[in-house]
Parts: structure tokens; C-alpha cells; sequence
DNA sequence: AGAGCTCGTGACAACGTTGTCACATCGCGC
DNA sequence: GCGCGATGTGACAACGTTGTCACGAGCTCT
């Protein structure tokens, strides 16, 4: 900008302000610095820009993981909201991993974001309280920020409970204050509810639920949503139908094949997101047995019989936290705000086969 | 920083070499400033270190679209080279429009980024002479830059040619010089050609070729595999048989139907890519005809019969692109590389049916 | 004892902007 | 002729860091 002053003979502050199409500028010189900028291929520095103005004008997101097509689906709605905001988006993957998570949120803050969306993976974000504090605003997708919930409780499900272990899990224990921040969800409880009592509704006694880690409060409320259809139907809850656990092929195969060999098999499954339903299909025997997903999937219409599902809204779900962001940026100053959406049940043939006679 | 200074009794310096952890600070002095950071939250601001320093620690990464489970791929890929070289990621969608592209590219150099990956929408980047010029390193990956290739060809497609009009088209125009950067590409034209050869292993002579739009790098590059593939058997090009355009159901299912009206239907068909495959499938009568995909895609495997498919590696591709955006930035100044990865054939059913009899 | 060295620390400028304020010039009305 | 507001421009400080250099204290080596 020096450069551009001194070859348009003009002073620092003229080209400032011809940059920033401020008024005040004699249309000559403002053509004469124009011709300067070109010149010189001058691009402003808006690294400076921002440390005069305390405004950076771009937001940090963080999900599990971009190659997810639900969160991608999430980021692309957020990207698209920052982008009628006029501001960039960092964004970054957790991968499950509370400290990763962390390690991302505070290179965030430091390079001075204005907000965060966050798809959060622990459930300690006591570490976000300076930050907050310093004015940074938050709103967690997806899942909630909390104490962790129980999940032992005595009648839970029988095997295949892993929590994180190991360094991750220590470095989330509880450290900090908790954190009050906006939040959007979706009805998990609710959307699992509404397709164990569909498959019900369809004569199935015996429904098998196969879940994602215990410790991921979606997976938590969506067998919730699972036992609250039992309970309303009057159907006693079977821990040993119950499988809890990362949503790899390996571990859903032998789930699947385990609850198969109970003497009182079941004869429908629930499964509890788009990646455990996709490792279910591979693994069970055709043909198959009647099956509904949480989240819905491309090609599921394509499958024989096509899949029914419960769908999410995922970019509904980023699209309304980064406007929630947005509306806080621009001063919006109300109490905390918890939104839920809705999901919708898709009946497509796999959720209405009946039981085997 | 200056409030930390104050509060441990020492000089600005200091508390930058306690933060960074700079040698010949003693120890004592360094607790105290240790204290004083914890005590008053403190977080360097990383803008103002940006501004000081020069390096930005931060890329950017354009891409078509983040929801695109191909680009999703991708973008994990240059995230986790990105973070394994300790630099943050901007991520923008052009969504295939060349304004929006610039635009984002602009404003990323703005923020004075280390460099770019960029999946280009246009072909003329002459706009980022100045930028590569102040010592912006880029590398295109999946798609090259370089003059508009030649599309109307005598012999070309017969119909829906959809070259972007508008404004969109107009601002594409050749405007600057030609830059010479880093390309990594996948092998376009070998992976179609092979894919088309092995529905001419199962007997078909009359294979249709169902592409992105024209304008498009990649679409073209597979076109021309269809071909050679036709001329090394020594079969005749028919543009009857070929349909270009947007990888939209509509239009994908009104080409699809167009071809097998003919009077001479093809027995199988080859598409251009991932949303193209999908379309087809839902618009294709069952028993389906033989078809081939370019691009893998989740669940092609719970088809029946699965699809077979001329498999990309977007991991690869994101992660090579990365890494030789890194390797420039570390300072690596041999001649412009141009890198092209492999395809693999994945035969599971689809691409194996023989022709009617 | 004095030269030379290391170690710990601090003063200061610089990075590239923008906000504040002041100045010079001009035209206008009295 | 003089005061006044409007207009165009510039000088300067400040944003929060870090690189450079200098300084003093304590040490070792002749």
C-alpha cells in the first residue's frame, strides 16, 4: 500500500480510502490510485485489516468428519450462510476426538474467527469458557455440550458397550466450567421412536436395536427413542436385542450375527445412523429381514427392497446453526436458544415387511 | 499481551518468548509469565503473529462441492496433510461456477494464505498471475487449467451440448496470461478407455456414453477414453450415442430414454461419473442392460447385480495435491510437476452382463 | 584484574492496515 | 474583506505480535 501511495503521489490514508470505496475522494486521484493498484498487482492484506478492526470476518465449523455425507451435507449449508454473510469458513475434523476437537476450536480462536459452529465430540467444554468469554460466539450442532450422560444404568444393554478409553477418554473428563450455548438438534429420540413403532405397527415383537458408541449422546437418545416405542406398545425391553458400538463392518457383522443365534431371534432391526445401516445390509441374510435406518442414504430407493428410513435434515441442521451464528454476531443478544428439528419417517418396503409366519 | 507484561512484572519480549517457548528464559521468570497467561486467559492472537512473520500457517482449498462425496474425500485428505503440516484450512464450494471460484480465491490470497489447492470450475486463471506472482503457491488437482478445449467438433456428440452461458460463460473468457502450475489429475481417458474396452470383452458393439457436461475437463478427457476404447476394437463412433450435459435425473433420464428409442439401442452403457451412474440406475428398465460407472460409490456392491465401476482414488488425489503444495512451500523449487494417478477396473456384475441375444 | 563470553532481559521498530484529527483550499454569503 | 462550512488530503497513532539489537550481571580464562 506504501508502494501504491508513492506511485500515485498520493498519501497512505487516500489509497485506504479509495480500497475501501470510502467518500471523500476527488474522483482524479481516486482514478490515479486505481491505476497505481493495477500496476503494482496491489492486493490489500487482510491479515492487517483484521488486527485493526477486530473483526475477521470468517467462522471456524467443526464436524467428525467432512467425508461423512451427512456432515458434508451440514458444511456445505454453513459454507453457503457464511457466504451471504461476506464471511470464509475454516473447517475442520475431529474424528470422534475430544482433544483433536480442542486442539481445532483453540487454533480457531487464535487465529481470531468470529464464531464457531461446533459438532461437538466430547462433552467437556469447559475449555471454551475463556473464549466465550473473550466474545467469541458458539453454537453446537447436532449434539449438545453437557455433563456425560449415564450410561450404566442397570438394565443398559448387555454387550459391546465401549466408551472411549485411553488418552481421549482421560482428556475428557470434566475440567472446566460447564458451557451455556445455543444448540440445534434433531429429534432423535422422537425419530427413533417413530420407527420402532412403524416396524410395530407392521407386527414385528422382537426388533433388534444396533446403535453407534454409547457415549455419542445421539446414539444414547436414539435408543431412548427405542424404549419409549417398547414402553408405549407394552413390549418388554430385551438388553440382549441391544448392540452398542463403533459403526465398523467388522463389529456390526458380528452384532448382527450374534442376535441372529438367539434362541428368540429377532425378526426386524433398527439401526441407529446411515453408516450402521449400510454395514447391516451387508451383513444380514437375504433375504432380509424387515429393517429401518436413522438417516437416510443415497441410493436407498435403489435397494431390493428399498430401505425405509427416518430421515435427518443435515442441512437444515446447518443451515439454521449458522444463522443462529450469524443472528448472534450481528448482536442478537437473547437468552440461550436449544432448537430441535424434526425428522420424518420414509417408508420405502424394508420398514413394512411383516414377520416371517 | 501487553496486560501479561504488567502483571509479571516484565518486558512485552518476554512474555513472547515464554509463549513461544523461546529459549534463555529462566525458568522462575518463565512460571511467573505462565501465571499471569492463566490468570488473565490470555491467547495470542495469531493475526497480529501472521502480520509479523509472513507465513500464514493456513491454505485454502476450492473445490465444486463439499457435499459431493467424491470432493468430500478429497477435502479430508488435504485437511489431514494440512494438519500434519500444522496449517489450518479454508474451504470454499464453487459449485462449477468460475465467478464464484475467483471470487473465493481472491478473498483466500486476501487473507494471504500459504497456498491453494484448487478443483478448478474454468479454465482461464489468468487472474491468479498477481497472486503467484507475490508468491502464492498453487495446485490444481482433479482438473488442469489452460485454454477452453476445442468441443464442436465435426464428429462430436450429436445433442445436449450444454456449454455454461451467461454471465457465468462470458466471465470465463481468456482475459490473462496462461499459468503454469502443479497439476495432479486422475487418468481420465485410460480409466474410461478401460472400462469401455471391458463391456467389448462381453460382446457389446453398440455401448452408450452418457457424460458430464462438455465443458468440463474431465467429461471430455472420458469421452475421449470411449473413444479410443471403440477405435482400438475397431467399432464406428455413433454421436447418436453419446449425451453430454448436467448430471441432473431429468436429464439424464430423457437421454437415457432417447438412446435406447433408437432403432439400433445400444446393449450397454458407460457413465461419465458418480451422479451420473445413480441417474442412470433409477432411469434404466429392469432387467438392466450392462453398465459400467466412472467413479466407485458407497453401496454399488448391495446393487443386484452390483456395479461394476472404473474406481478414482479422491483420497489420493487430495492427499498427493497437498503434499506437493507442502513440498513447494518447504521451499521445493524444481519445474512445474504434472501428476497423473491410476484407475482401477472394480468387475462386480453389471460390467459382466452379455448382451441380449 | 581485565578481556571476553554467556545468559537473561528489555527497548524499540516494524508488519500493513484504519480511525482520528488536523490542515489547506475553495466557494459562499454577509 | 472576513468568517464559515464543505471538501479533499495527509500525519500519526494504534492494532498485537516478533526480530534486532543492546545492555548488565555473572562467569571463565589468561
Amino acid at each position: 500500500m506504501n508502494d501504491v501511495a508513492a506511485t500515485a503521489g498520493v498519501a497512505l490514508k487516500t489509497v485506504s480510502r479509495v480500497v475501501n470505496d470510502e467518500p471523500g475522494v476527488n474522483a482524479a486521484t481516486a482514478e490515479r490510485v486505481r491505476q497505481a493498484i493495477e500496476l503494482l498487482g496491489y492486493r490489500r492484506n487482510d491479515g492487517a485489516r483484521v488486527l485493526r478492526r477486530g473483526r475477521t470476518a470468517s467462522i471456524g465449523l467443526i464436524i467428525e468428519d467432512v467425508a461423512d455425507p451427512f456432515y458434508s451435507g451440514l458444511s456445505r449449508a454453513v459454507e453457503d450462510v457464511a457466504l451471504r454473510n461476506g464471511s470464509l469458513v475454516f473447517t475442520g475434523s475431529s474424528g470422534e476426538d475430544p482433544q483433536r476437537e480442542r486442539a481445532l476450536v483453540l487454533a480457531f480462536c487464535a487465529r481470531r474467527v468470529d464464531g464457531l459452529v461446533i459438532v461437538p465430540a466430547g462433552y467437556d467444554h469447559g475449555y471454551l469458557a475463556p473464549e466465550l468469554a473473550a466474545g467469541i460466539r458458539a453454537v453446537f450442532a447436532d449434539r449438545p455440550t453437557g455433563p456425560t450422560p449415564e450410561t450404566d444404568h442397570p438394565t443398559g444393554p448387555a454387550f459391546d458397550i465401549d466408551r472411549p478409553t485411553g488418552p481421549t477418554a482421560e482428556a475428557d473428563r470434566h475440567t472446566g466450567p460447564a458451557v451455556e450455548v445455543d444448540t440445534v438438534l434433531c429429534d432423535n429420540a422422537g425419530g427413533a421412536a417413530t420407527g420402532v413403532a412403524h416396524l410395530i405397527a407392521h407386527g414385528h415383537r422382537r426388533i433388534a436395536f444396533l446403535g453407534d458408541q454409547a457415549a455419542i449422546f445421539t446414539a444414547q437418545e436414539r435408543l431412548r427413542g427405542y424404549r419409549q416405542a417398547l414402553e408405549a406398545a407394552g413390549l418388554p425391553y430385551d438388553p440382549s436385542l441391544v448392540s452398542m458400538g463403533v459403526p465398523e463392518q467388522s463389529r456390526v457383522s458380528a452384532a448382527v450375527a450374534d442376535a441372529l443365534a438367539l434362541g428368540d431371534p429377532p425378526t426386524a432391526l433398527f439401526t441407529g445412523n446411515g453408516q450402521l445401516t449400510v454395514a447391516a445390509l451387508r451383513s444380514l441374510p437375504t433375504p432380509r429381514p424387515a429393517i429401518v435406518g436413522f438417516d437416510d442414504f443415497e441410493l436407498a430407493d435403489l435397494l431390493d427392497p428399498a430401505i425405509t428410513v427416518v430421515a435427518q435434515d443435515p442441512i437444515g441442521l446447518g443451515r439454521t446453526a449458522a444463522e443462529l451464528l450469524f443472528r448472534r454476531l450481528a448482536g442478537e443478544n437473547g437468552p440461550v436458544e436449544h432448537i430441535q428439528l424434526p425428522t420424518h419417517l420414509i417408508p420405502r418396503g424394508s420398514g413394512e415387511l411383516p414377520p416371517p409366519a
